[in-house]
DNA sequence: AGGCGAGCATAAGGTTTCCTTGGGGAGTCG
DNA sequence: CGACTCCCCAAGGAAACCTTATGCTCGCCT
């Protein structure tokens, strides 16, 4: 232990002396001067205690000890070559696996086209996808369990904290209502005016968020059904059984029959971010599969 | 080739790091402290490309890379123990071979008690021994197919040039008479008187020698028989058909029936060496035969 | 809520290691 | 015998390494 260990460095300096025959060829071979092979070749025979070669007149021959390393020396350095070449890959993209956790409507409609641009980029890479809101992809995301949360979040509620945000589009939240509906034609409609409609609402963060902006505009709604369903939601506005304020995704990710969507006053917004740790962020696939979220949301 | 390479070193900490959870663990583990194995896993970082580890509050995780080089590690840094274990046992002469070349009447004295002392001290090495005279094992040691020639020299042949000289004994050569022989039981019998008889000579060396002395005498030796085989030597004198002059050893190593060995003027003798190349007298395994050697030397 | 301990990062300093340059000696070949 | 090759040696500067000291964050406990 007290003793200098013999280093790669060591054994990439024999083999060359052993597969070269002189010091200077394999310093040639190295791409480094003779001497520095002396001083190596020096420092490994003192490491290993015993003289490896033995230099008679021109050739040199290595001795029991230096068969025995350079026997070990071209398994060894095989290993970690093959180590070395698989973090390469890791790093150059040419392998590497991305978890992915995202809220229904981003899987929904960027994951799909991001993923896709990854595949394309980097054919090597791997990306699986799970679907989960937070706080629920955010623990996901702290225990290890992917390197990406896709997530939204509402003007008021809180920021995210030590994660790396990184901004993928604004969601622009719609009213929307049935075909016939008196405000179906409508540019756009003050939500107040929808204060006694029937409201179908969404996931409960979307529905507390409905709640506060329906407050905020001096009226509580009267919630009929809620469901994390949106095509539900689509579905029960169009048999026109009452409004609802859906992110723009959502209403796009679904055919919105029999409905109308129609701008609501004031705007409503929620931020839509892919999330991710520190060191995470600067894990190659990592961020560039981050880079194809950007850029997928940008359309 | 140009990126910092993978060394044997930061796998061991990168292994202790992922062992013990925490920097400040490994440290303790390697006997080295915190910033230390901070620097080294931020250079093995720089050389891999990408993130090892990512670190959420308390606990660390490895990232894809991480795994891959951890579980790599083990294997190197298996293979670079047993490297280690195998030198190690070389140079602590639990292993180890020794090839040796020895001229006849040595093998036949010097080298069996040397070879059982050596064996007694160190079980895991193993001798071997050919015979062969200078100049082949001369040859033999610089080509590499032994690592200790046993030779001799006389007084008037040439030094050893650049090999490593072990002496061991100057061996005294002795006359050998038939018994009955006029000089059978003379103290000493000056070498001149012995000019009318028939000789008995060795190996040609010996025989080159005892030409030389002869007619350093005044006379040049009738030599009616020359034999490698010493014991076929002390036969012909036994068998009064000549006289001989022999290495001393040469004479102990066979029963000398029939004959009596006087002492020569002037004094005869040769000297008894153990040769070797000046890297591999640096070698445990030849340096511990070579005291062995030189022992058994001294009786 | 504030204090505390553990853990990591960073900076600075000193030591060791590493590599290069320059010069010398020994062996080999034309 | 001169030219070439190869190695060792010494000295200098550059880089790597480790340590001490310091500050910060986080989780925990009172």
């Amino acid at each position: 232990m007290l003793g200098p260990m013999i280093e790669a460095r060591h054994l990439r300096v024999l083999r060359a002396v052993a597969s070269a025959g002189s010091f200077s060829a394999a310093a040639r071979e190295l791409g480094c001067t003779q001497p520095a092979v002396s001083q190596q070749m020096k420092a490994l025979e003192g490491a290993a205690g015993t003289p490896l070669l033995v230099r008679t007149g021109r050739e040199m021959r290595l001795t029991e000890a230096g068969e025995a390393l350079v026997r070990h020396a071209s398994g060894i350095l095989a290993g970690l070559a093959a180590a070395e070449e698989e973090v390469a890959a890791l790093a150059g993209l040419r392998a590497g696996r991305v978890r992915l956790v995202s809220f229904p409507s981003g899987s929904s409609t960027l994951v799909p086209t991001a993923v896709a641009a990854m595949r394309a980029d980097h054919p090597g890479t791997r990306v699986s996808l799970v679907e989960a809101e937070p706080p629920r992809s955010v623990e996901m995301l702290r225990a290890g369990d992917c390197e990406i949360a896709l997530a939204f979040r509402y003007e008021a509620e809180p920021e995210w904290g030590d994660l790396v945000v990184r901004p993928l589009l604004t969601d622009r939240l719609v009213g929307l209502v049935p075909e016939g509906h008196p405000f179906a034609d409508a540019d756009e409609v003050g939500i107040g005016t929808l204060a006694e409609e029937p409201w179908i609402a969404g996931c409960p963060r979307c529905r507390r968020h409905l709640v506060q902006v329906c407050e905020a505009a001096g009226f509580t709604p009267r919630i009929d059904f809620a469901t994390d369903d949106y095509p539900a939601v689509v579905g029960l506005v169009g048999a026109g059984l009452g409004v609802a304020v859906l992110p723009e995704l959502a209403v796009e990710s679904v055919r919105p029959r029999g409905t109308r969507a129609v701008r609501v006053t004031p705007a409503v917004q929620r931020e839509v971010v892919a999330l991710t740790l520190p060191d995470l962020a600067r894990v190659p696939s990592v961020a560039a599969m981050l880079h194809h979220l950007a850029t997928a949301a940008q359309r």
